[in-house]
DNA sequence: CTTGACCCTCACATTGCTGTCAGACTGTAG
DNA sequence: CTACAGTCTGACAGCAATGTGAGGGTCAAG
């Protein structure tokens, strides 16, 4: 699959796709003629990729939980600062949970109040 | 109330503040020294939009919405635009919710899988 | 063989914050 | 009066993500 056509299964911009490779995120075949080829893993990958960074993970911790976020059993134990950054990473999306509820009771508490 | 006063009871960085006075958020009293002076009312703004920014609303979007973000009861019908916006900002963060909670799940699987 | 749609790399620009530093003033405590 | 901490403005820097454009190759259809 060319990267024009995982764009727009995915959503995510052609840029945005190559800047993930740059950054050591996604690393698709290439052809011969250079062309990038993305295979159904990479699909998967690239959309967990989105999913985290949307949610507010930088890329380099990404990179960093990569083995983690997509196995899905534990074949290996990881190291304890991939551990520790995973709970961190956890506690960090709790909080922003919290906050986005928070934030989302006061949008509607207003709207609610005027209907 | 000074403005590092402010800061160290709310976490936000005096840079900030400022910042905030400057797009048109939080218009704190000036002493005749030139010195901010900000009171309770300000305060409760600051946190709020703090709130709202960390939960990924664009000081743009939170200026637009202040009054409403402010007043616990509708005292005026605000205009079509605004209403739109509010409306669109609940969906995104509706979105956004859903987008850490699976975000979440995939930290936390890999976690609960390991123990 | 040409054309049009894709793709490649490289590099610069922008957005939205956020930090930091310089140079100058304020305010208080000794 | 001095010293020190706090504040003021303004400007420049950095970051992470994202857009955009130039200059040039690839490839399938006609």
């Amino acid at each position: 699959m060319q990267i024009g056509d995982l764009s727009k299964r995915t959503g995510i911009s052609i840029r945005m796709l190559r800047y993930y490779e740059e950054e050591g995120l996604l690393t698709p075949a290439r052809r011969a003629s250079g062309y990038r080829d993305y295979g159904k893993a990479e699909e998967r990958i690239a959309r967990r990729i989105r999913l985290l960074s949307e949610a507010g993970l930088k890329l380099d911790t990404i990179r960093f939980l990569l083995p983690c976020v997509l196995s899905d059993r534990p074949d290996f134990e990881p190291c304890p600062e991939v551990l520790a950054t995973l709970r961190r990473e956890v506690t960090g999306l709790d909080d922003k949970i919290d906050c986005l509820q928070s934030s989302r009771a006061i949008l509607t508490g207003y709207l609610d109040r005027l209907g």
